[in-house]
Order: C-alpha cells, then structure tokens, then sequence
DNA sequence: GCATTAATTGGTC
DNA sequence: GACCAATTAATGC
C-alpha cells in the first residue's frame, strides 16, 4: 500500500514519543485529523537560531527532538536566557495571537527537529478543537505562574542562591547521566543569563560550591552531588518547585 | 602547533 | 555585585 505524504505526516504526531505534547496529546481527536497533515518539520543545527527577536511571527514550534534556549535581549545587549526547553515543549507561544513579531529569539544548542504549525492553521486548529484549546490556556497558565515565581526569584535571592537556583532547574529539566553529571552542557555565560548575574559570579559561585561538596565538575560536564542538599540552600525561598 | 574561545582570578568602583 | 584586565585552560583547525 502506498502512502501519500500527508498521511504519513499524520502518522508522524501519531507515533511520536513525546507524551507531553500538546499537539501529540490531542493527536487522536478525529477534529485534529485534517490539520496533523499541516504540520511542517524544521531541522536546525547545533547553535542555530530559528526564531529572531522581532521577526515577523511563523506560528508556534514544538520541540520533536533536542534543546533549545530561550532568550530576549535586554538594554545594551545584554542578553536574558528566559528559559531552557527540550522534547514536547512549545516555543514561541508569546508570539502566538494578535502580536505581529516575536518578542523573544530561540536558538538549537544542539542538533534539533522542531514541528511547526503557522498561525492560520494554529488559529483553526483552536476554533475547532475545544480539547487543545483547552489544554493550551492550562499551558499558558502555568507559563504565567512561572513567570511570575521568576520574578520574585530575581528580586528576592542573592547571587549565590540565583546559580543554585538554576542549577537546580538544569536538574529538574534534562537530569543528570548515571556518573551524575547534567544531561546538557552549557557555558558559565548561558548559566549567567539565566540566572540573572555574571559569567564571574557563575564562577566563583561554582568553585565554593564545589569545595563545599554539593557540586562536582569533571572537565567541561558539571553536575549536582546530593539534590536535597542544594534544595535546603534555597529553601527559605520556597520558590524552587516551579519555574 | 597555532589561533581562537572559554574559564578563572584579582582588582577597582 | 558588576565591570575590566590579565592569565591560564581548552578547543578548533
């Protein structure tokens, strides 16, 4: 029997892996059928960017296969990492309504698959299939409590806390290997602007964390030694079980 | 091995 | 706690 591509690009969501996916989820909603067949893959190398902060919006990309970084350039360049992301996740969904333009850039940290669905088959996909709309606004929900965590984060912790903070959330995201290291490899400077401070700071930070053990290096991988260890660091602030 | 980039350390404001 | 400069380590070619 021979395969036409659309169906096999519907067979593509509905074997896919990633549980978490909104698109995959919902895969099986006979309303979904008609629009599985406009999904578009995008492929992009190590360290490519895909969306650029301020271009016109594409619709909204779902994370097949890699990781991604999220970022929005502050005053004087300075650039803010907002999130990482990995398999299942959505990205660009601030640009996703009436906005006109991205408000954030995203970039593959490595070699990635991305599902893309433009805004005019998104914005029918929403009309017609209550479910996904459904499960969309839980999504953008959670996003805003995050946001909203993240902030507090950043006005309330020190330095210090702000980098366990984060290693913390590298943690929570990829995991660590069986030798316990992180399942990303990211530089001082990445940790730095997700963080909030500097590449500096990230450092120093680092090496006294090391000596106190609650941290290990080996070469360029890093990783955490005992979690609840790191937890206890930061647990006045509550904050670490989202964002 | 050389050249470029990343990590580290020390110092100043 | 950020920014700058100098040094050293790591990595690409």
């Amino acid at each position: 029997m021979q395969h036409t591509n659309t169906e096999m690009n519907m067979e593509a969501c509905i074997t896919c892996e990633n549980k978490n996916c909104l698109i995959k989820k919902n895969s099986t909603n006979p309303l979904m059928e008609k629009f599985l067949a406009e999904r578009h893959t995008v492929k992009c190398k190590k360290s490519q960017q895909f969306i650029l902060e301020g271009a016109p919006v594409h619709g909204l990309f779902f994370v097949k296969k890699g990781q991604i970084k999220v970022v929005k350039t502050g005053i004087y360049g300075r650039e803010q990492i907002l999130r990482f992301a990995h398999d299942g996740e959505i990205i660009g969904h601030r640009g996703f309504g009436t906005r006109k333009q991205y408000p954030i850039g995203a970039l593959a940290i490595n070699e990635t698959i991305l599902c893309n669905f433009t805004n005019d088959v998104l914005q029918k996909m929403l009309h017609e299939v209550p479910d996904l709309t459904f499960d969309l606004m839980l999504f953008y929900s959670e996003e805003l409590n995050r946001s909203e965590t993240k902030v507090r984060k950043f006005a309330q912790m020190t330095v210090r806390e702000k980098v366990i903070d984060a290693f913390l959330y590298i943690y929570r995201k990829f995991g660590q290997t069986e030798e316990g290291f992180f399942n990303i490899q990211l530089p001082r400077k990445d940790y730095a602007d997700f963080a909030g401070t500097t590449e500096e700071q990230v450092i120093r930070t680092i090496s006294s964390l090391k000596k106190e053990n609650l941290l290990k290096s080996k070469g360029k991988k890093l990783g955490i030694v005992d979690t609840n260890l790191l937890k206890k660091e930061i647990s006045e602030h509550n904050y670490f079980l989202d964002s």
